[in-house]
DNA sequence: CATGTGCCCTGCATGC
DNA sequence: TGCATGCAGGGCACAT
């Protein structure tokens, strides 16, 4: 669920909670869901919690690391005396008690406070890893679309290589990471860019376009603490707000906000996709 | 190497 | 009510 500005939300609000607090104990409850031994981080203190891509990484005192990647429905929400923080996925279990059916892993601290793994559908993960572990999770993801890391140039000449869709290519985490569905739509809205367009067919200030519009909306999620899509409830310290800017992310048949156009919704690479037949070309 | 498809899982909304 | 279908903010393995 989460794309980067959802990630790196989760991170700035746990860095807040967990930050120092020492790992007392941690229940696995689903074995697919963790992968390594949970047990090696008894004991040891989170020094810090990071993102790179859609990764989640808390690192602790004695040099490793817990990675997390919440894929399409998982959740963390760190829950003390009532308070909760966190986010993911929004479900019913951001409100409900915990842990629910859908937790998967339950880590306590020695300090007041549980921090909950919770993910509907199982395709999310945490492991247990060392620097080399780290490094080479996270060599599997072209640079952050965020970072400086992340070139016009670079990007521009993958896509000349690509004659699939610009849309599917901007959600290949080998050419750019932390775009999913919504920002890759909305992106290609702003940047006035047909989503059928095929990548190598674009115009160097087309793909300019594409990169500044990219960017934008990334960083636009991060200032608004990521979109909680599909939620009929606001939760403090869970929820975000780009949902209330979303250009044409989920808004089939709804007006375009430029040109009042009908927003069109197809299908590409399996992932729905949504689009001003006007505006962008 | 680039591209397309299926698949990992569960739950919800829709339609018959 | 039951049942089938399609869809969900990700990414991998695999075939071609």
């Amino acid at each position: 669920m989460p794309e980067l500005p959802e990630v790196e939300t989760i991170a700035r609000r746990l860095r807040e909670v967990v930050k120092d607090k020492r790992l007392k104990t941690i229940q696995v409850l689903r074995e697919k869901s963790f992968q390594g031994n949970p047990d090696l981080l008894v004991g040891s203190t989170i020094i810090d919690i990071s993102r790179r891509a859609k990764i989640l990484n808390f690192t602790f005192s004695n040099d490793l690391h817990l990675l997390v990647h919440l894929k399409m429905t998982g959740q963390l929400i760190f829950v003390d005396a009532g308070t909760r923080v966190g986010g993911g996925h929004p479900t019913d279990d951001w409100v409900n008690s915990l842990p629910s059916k859908h937790t998967r892993v339950v880590i306590d601290f020695e300090e007041p406070g549980t921090l909950f793994f919770n993910d509907l559908r199982v395709f999310g993960w945490m492991k247990v890893v060392d620097q080399a572990g780290v490094d080479q999770e996270y060599g599997k993801y072209a640079p952050d679309v965020n970072t400086t890391e992340f070139a016009l140039q670079d990007f521009q000449e993958k896509l000349s290589k690509r004659s699939q869709p610009i849309k599917v290519a901007l959600m290949d985490t080998s050419i750019v990471s932390g775009i999913g569905n919504i920002y890759a739509n909305d992106a290609l809205h702003l940047a006035k860019i047909s989503p059928l367009r095929p990548a190598k067919s674009l115009s160097s200030k087309q793909v300019k376009a594409v990169y500044l519009a990219a960017r934008a909306v990334i960083e636009k999620g991060i200032e608004l603490g990521g979109a909680t899509i599909k939620t009929y409830r606001t939760v403090d310290g869970l929820s975000g707000d780009y949902q209330s800017v979303v250009r044409v992310y989920q808004k089939e048949s709804q007006p375009c906000l430029v040109c009042s156009t009908p927003i069109i919704r197809i299908k590409q690479a399996g992932r729905s996709t949504f689009y001003c037949p006007h505006c962008q070309k």
